[in-house]
Parts: structure tokens; sequence; C-alpha cells
DNA sequence: AATGAATGAGGATTCATTCAT
DNA sequence: CATGAATGAATCCTCATTCAT
């Protein structure tokens, strides 16, 4: 009985994390059902077994990635305490490009780029985990506020909405020039602004 | 005989137009050679009279983004002589977003987003719009510069990528976020970073 | 123990009568078992438990409509002793039309209509029943004219035949036009022609 | 130029031909769209290049009938002027059934009542169909009413009717016994009870 | 008696592209 | 320059059914 659950949990599994590496590596639109399922094993049927549908397994890889985000097992930390954690945050992004040659951008700025008016719900997503990024962000700078430790003018919530856009942007630059160095230059530059504020 | 062309050149031009639409509004992948045709009106075998192949009229649509950028006849204008042309660079960009209710990031962007491996004639059209504007940004710091009137330590090359990553996450976010505003705070703290380096 | 053997009935019973409700609505062929289960509440493989396949079902279903005539407990009734139980016959159908809004003919009807030659099963199913409604008219007919209260021309078994046609034409009729005064009129119709024999 | 549209409407007509056929050899739901192209011999997509979707080609089907049945090309001759022709009419029926060794019903009919609430369109279509047949049963005996040859009693849109429903029922019968002649004998009262108006 | 994971063939529909005229 | 019929692989998804526990 349990091995059953497992088994099942492990097709599941097998599923969403074929999908997320194919998700970011092609797109949502250009990864096929079919392309998932061959790829993970799965059989045909399997899939709607454990998703509705095609968007289903997108939020589910989304869910995914929130999850990592949150539990901090991801390349990606978001347990920022120090201007330390916040440069590593910014450097892990752009390792993240260099260990896929820049062909990839970030894996859930690009899901969100590829929304139209339809995937509202994916859309939801996607932002919630910008959101959860942002406040982590946020948190930091205005615990620094708090502490007397960053300029009074400074906007916690904008600052980090401008880390978080400097990021994606800078991810996106790599993959279309295909090297990475601008996106290495354009988070200096971000990390530096930042640093302005800091008194 | 004249007419005959010029009425080709329409129909061309037509295709053009709505796949550029099409593509902003949906995405590449999400738009049909099917869809573009309907819309246009053109006979389905029209599109391969004027097109080998859907990439090509990707390519199509990128090299009018270029062609209106060199003609300055977008919206976007790439004559940056001054601090307020520069400002009116990443303002355009956000009233396009909200011109679109925050429904879309940038088109050139987006299909950068979309790009697999498979896609590398594309992302070299993109790279050279990205290299295009990148140089009409570095060479307005380059000039300032040269005029004394920036930091002798200002890269003009790497504070043009800065800006470009800023205003394409700038976009990005905006449509995940359905909302310009933090589009706007990351663009005021890009600008505020670059004059900073103004003297 | 005997909880469970009940509660196994309650479910099979639950299954049948999801099943004849979506019959009814949908059709045998537009019904899949997997929403059957889903409404009824049931496993998936409770299903093939108490079912060999999705035919047993269907002849489940109809053994079902066969126990409430014999019972006499549906709202049809076939024990016919008089003209006003004929009448009653007739009308029973009629108001089982404006039940569902005349979206529906007969429930029985309907699964013979969508019967092709690989059914030969559930085409003698559904032959029981209307030979179980036929002999219950005839019978009255014959009863009749053994009191001499036929005309001695009258065939009972060609008059239920007619009986059950006009019904079963009547509903359909109905169901198509969505409207069930052409239904009624038949079946008057068809009443004042079978007393046209009473004498 | 003349030809490439001959050849279009040739595929078109054959795909319709054998929709036609297998609608009503084994019903529309169970007919597949791969079924209809295999056999008609047309390539997967020619199918949706002539038809919107599966009710699309139900619709062209039950067109088709409505054709035929005005042209009166078809087995069923609609032009009724006499009792001769009224006999005619109920009788090709029969022959109808026959042909098929008593394994079909009415193909227009068997389509009315497979239809569900989501099926509003082709329900349309088949009472289209059915007000057709009505009317020009209703014309026939509005003329003899005209001529005083009807009792005037006699109201000729529910002696339609009732024509049609017995023609349904009878066929739908003698699908369901796979035997002609509980329909035969229906149909002759039927057509006992409309003379009986004579005078 | 019951669970629900697994199967894989088949469902309708859309895709980019080519061909004949 | 233009038409639109034809192709068939690929799309997402549903089907009835079986299996392991």
């Amino acid at each position: 009985m349990k091995e059953i659950s497992e088994k099942g949990i492990k097709t599941k599994a097998k599923i969403v994390e074929t999908a997320r590496e194919l998700f970011h590596k092609n797109g949502v639109k250009a990864t096929s059902v079919d392309e998932i399922l061959k790829i993970s094993g799965a059989g045909k049927s399997q899939f709607y077994h454990y998703f509705k549908n095609k968007d289903d397994i997108v939020h589910a890889v989304l869910q995914f990635y929130l999850e990592i985000f949150k539990q901090g097992t991801g390349s990606v930390k978001l347990q920022i305490n120090s201007w330390d954690d916040l440069e590593e945050f910014f450097y892990s992004h752009i390792r993240g490009i260099e260990m896929f040659n820049s062909e990839r951008s970030c894996p859930i700025g690009s899901i969100g780029n590829e929304l139209s008016s339809e995937n509202e719900l994916i859309r939801q997503d996607v932002n919630l985990i910008f959101e959860y990024v942002r406040n982590n962000l946020s948190n930091f700078f205005a615990d620094l506020k708090a502490e007397g430790k960053l300029n009074k003018t400074a906007d916690p919530e904008s600052l980090a909405d401008f880390g978080i856009s400097t990021v994606q942007g800078a991810l996106l630059l790599a993959k279309v020039r295909k090297d990475s160095k601008a996106a290495e230059n354009t988070v200096d530059h971000a990390l530096k602004y930042l640093k302005s504020f800091s008194k």
C-alpha cells in the first residue's frame, strides 16, 4: 500500500522534473506533453492521471520552484540577512546562466514571458513566486532600515523590485547574447547601486 | 505591373504587421501561420511566396523592428544625445507597457526569451537589435565621457548593458504583475544610478 | 460484514443510478465510465468489480428499467386493465418529457437507437423490455377482445406495437422540437385510433 | 482552375457521403473522424480544410438530407398529392428498413435521438428537416381539407406530426426488434387512421 | 470488497509545409 | 503574383480496461 503510493509519487515527481527541465530548455509552448512523457518514461495517460491538463503541470512546476525557494534547497538562497547574502543571491543567478552556457534565462521568468491573456492562473503562479522573492529582498532592506543601516529615503519594496528586474533582465540579455559577461556587469552595477543606500 | 507589385508589397507588409502584433500578444510559438493569414486576410500560399518558413517571418518581424529603430519612426527613440533623451528612452518603454494594460513585455525581448538552442539564426537577429540599442546607449555615455561630463571610472558599454537589462527586466516584471508600478520604480532607480556617474 | 456488503450494494446501486441518469441525459456513447464514477463518487476499480465492462452496466441499467416496470414502481405503469389505464400509460410518457424540458426522449428507446450491429446483447436487452411492454399492452387488448369489448378484426399484438411506436416516435419528436405539443397530439391521435376499436 | 475546385468538391462530397453512411450505421458518437477519413480515402487534415469540426460535418450530412428531400432525389418522396403518395411515403420508409436488414432506424431521427443539450445547433438542423417533412404532410392534408375532402375536425398539422411520429417510432421499433413486421403494422394502422378522416 | 496507479490505443483538432494549377 | 487543395506528423486529451497491492 505504502509502496503503491510511493511509486505513484515517484512517477509524478519524475514527470514534474522532466517538465521542469524541458520548460527551462525550450519553453512551455515548445514542450509537448508527449515529449515530457517519452523522456520521463511514463505511460501516455499517467500524465492525465496526475495532472488535469498541460496548464496543470506548468502549475506543478511553478509550485516546485516555490517549494525549493521556501526550503532553501535550490541553488538560489532567499534567506538574505547580510549584504554578502544579497551578493550571493545575485551571483548565484549568474552561475546558473553559466551552467547552461548562457543558453537559458530564468526558468520562472521565461514562463512569465510566454504568458498571454488566456493564462491568468499561470500568471498568478509566477507572480506568487516573484512576490515571495520580492518579500525576502524587501525584508532585508526593511530590517537594515530599522537598524538604521539604510538611508532613510530608501524604499525597501521598490529596491526589491529593482533587484528582481535587474536579475531578470540580466539573464535575458545573457541568453540573447549567449554570453554572461553583460549579465555580470549588470549585476555588479545593481549591487553597487543598492549598496549606495547603505550607511 | 507596378500596381501588382505594390499590391504584393502591401500583402507582405500586412502579413508582417499582423505577425508582429500576434507575436507580441501571444508569443511566437503560440501564433500559428494560419492565424496570421486569417487575420491578415492573405491567402494560404501567399505566405510561402514571401517567406521561406515560419522562422523567416520571425526574422522579417525582427528586421522590421530594427528598421524602425534606425529610422526613429517608432515610439522608442534611440537618438540619445542628452539625459533627457535617455529618460525618454526609459519612460517610453513604460508607456508602451501601459498601452497594453501591462499584459505584454518587450516584443523583441520576449522573442529572445522564447529561444531555444535550435533557433540560432533568430537569436542572432534579436542580438543584432540589442547590439544596436546597446551601441546607441553606449555612444551617449562615451560622448559624455569624451566631453568630461561622465565619471572617468564609468564604462559606457557596461552602463548600456545595465540600461537594457533593467528595461527588459522591468517590462517582464510588469507583465507578470499586470501592473506597471514596479517597472516604473525600477526605471527610476536605474536612471538615478546612471545619472550618478554624471559630473 | 453485513454492513460491508450493504455498502457494496449501495455503491453498486449508486453507480447504476448515476449511469442511468447520464445515459438518459447524454446517451451511452457520450457517457464515459470515468464520468459515471466521478459523479457517483465510486472508486475507479469499484466499477470493474461490479461490472464486467461498459456494456455490462448498460445491461444493468436496462435490467433496472425492466425491474421497475415489473414492480410498477416507476412513473410509467404497465398494469393496464382499463382504457383509463391505457390513457395514463400514454400520458405518463408525455409528463416524463415535460419533466426534462423536452430535452430527452425515452431512456430505453434512445439506448436502442444508439445500437449498432456490434451490440447484439444490448439489443436483446432493449428488445426484452419492449416485448414486456408489448405483452402488457396486447394482453389488455386481448382481454377486451375475449370479453367482446373489442372489434373482432383488431389484432392485439399489432395494436400494442402501434402503441409503442407512437409513444417512441412522439418522444423523439418532442426532443427534436424541444416542445412536447406535437407529442401530445400524436398520443391523442393514437388513443383515439385505439379506442375506435372499442365497442 | 475549374478542375481544382472540382477535385476539391469531390473530396468533400466523398467525406460527406462516407460520414452519412457511418452515422447511419453506427451513430454519430460512435463514428470517429479518423474512420471517416480512412474510408473516404481523404488525408487527415483535408477534413479540417472542409469542415470546421465534427459537428460541422454532422451539419453537412443533415444539409445533404434536406437537399435530397427538396430535390426529390432520394428514396423517400415528399411531393405528396394523393393518398397513394402518402402510402408511398410511409412504405418507402419500411423498404428502407428492410434494405438494411432492420438494423438501422431513420438516419435523421437517430441523429436527433443522440442529441444532448450541448448540441443545440445540430438539434436545429434536425428540426429543420422534420419541419420540412411536416410541412409537406400538413400541406397535403390542408389541401384536401380546402377541397372538402377531409373531415372538418381534422387538424392538418397535428395529423402531420402524428405521421412523422409513427414513422420514427416504427423505424426505431424495427431496429430494436431486428424485424420490420411491427413497423409495417404500425404504418398500416397509422395510414388507416389518417384515411379515416377522408370523406 | 476496495484502492488507485498504470496501460496504450484512440479521440478531436492544429500544425507547418508543399503541390498542382 | 495568386489560389486553395492536399499532406501527414504532431498537438492535447479521453477512452475503456487491467494490474499490483
